[in-house]
DNA sequence: GACCAGGCACATC
DNA sequence: GATGTGCATGGT
């Protein structure tokens, strides 16, 4: 039932000839990704830009600027993009791991290894897998791939996983199979979640999916 | 007005 | 260890 790697490199063939690059991550530093991937968190992208733009608005997108407001003026930022209370939360306790350890520095940051920053960023409250992946991936440039809801139903739908199959077990399916490559992981979790807004949400065979065919399912 | 969105922590059994 | 629940805005 778990996939080929010449299954898994022919969905990204097809989802890739659909809709092309993503250029992902959309943030022009690697703060501004941090920052993203918290804002996120089961929440539409959009809501996300704007609570981005409130701060770069303020000129205050910016580790130890952001740790010098209240929380409460932090949180009425970031309002669009939902959750704000929790949120704001949850970015001090991301922020001050970052300055207390790193100086707000990501390149600082990016000079420890893959397994330290995972553990690290785990321990933070309001970090998960998702988001400590996001980071590592996306504005720290680490081998890892990153997985999603989007990325069990997909996968789930066409049939090469199993509905119980938990985050480590699919991150574990992409990276046992497939080459050990930043950019394809990069481009390979931004096709997923481009296929899952609008396909596999139901059966593998909606007329359009760009999957279509994937698997030989029928 | 229901439903969903690029999760996570915490309570309870 | 599994399951349930709170968190909240904005678009469809």
């Amino acid at each position: 039932m778990p996939p080929t790697k010449k299954t898994l490199m022919e969905g990204f063939r097809l989802m890739l000839a659909r809709f092309g690059p993503r250029g992902w991550w959309p943030g022009e530093t690697p703060f501004e990704v941090m920052v993203g991937a918290i804002l996120t968190q089961n929440t539409n992208w959009k809501n996300v830009e704007k609570a981005i733009a409130n701060l770069k608005q303020e000129d205050i997108l910016d580790p130890h600027a952001m740790l010098g407001l209240s929380p409460q003026r932090l949180a009425s930022l970031i309002k669009p993009a939902g959750y704000f209370r929790v949120k704001a939360k949850r970015l001090r306790s991301f922020l001050k791991y970052f300055v207390e350890n790193y100086d707000g520095s990501a390149r600082k940051m990016a000079k420890r290894d893959l397994p330290q920053l995972r553990e690290e960023l785990l321990a933070v409250n309001g970090i998960g897998p998702e988001t400590a992946d996001s980071i590592l991936l996306y504005a720290l440039k680490k081998d890892i791939f990153v997985i999603d809801a989007y990325t069990k139903r997909i996968l789930s739908r066409h049939g090469l996983c199993a509905e119980e199959d938990c985050y480590d077990d699919l991150q574990a399916l992409f990276m046992d199979r497939i080459e050990k490559d930043i950019p394809l992981y990069n481009e390979y979790h931004a096709l997923i979640v481009e296929t899952g807004k609008d396909f596999c949400r139901t059966s593998p065979r909606c007329a359009e999916c760009p999957l279509n065919g994937w698997n030989n399912l029928p």
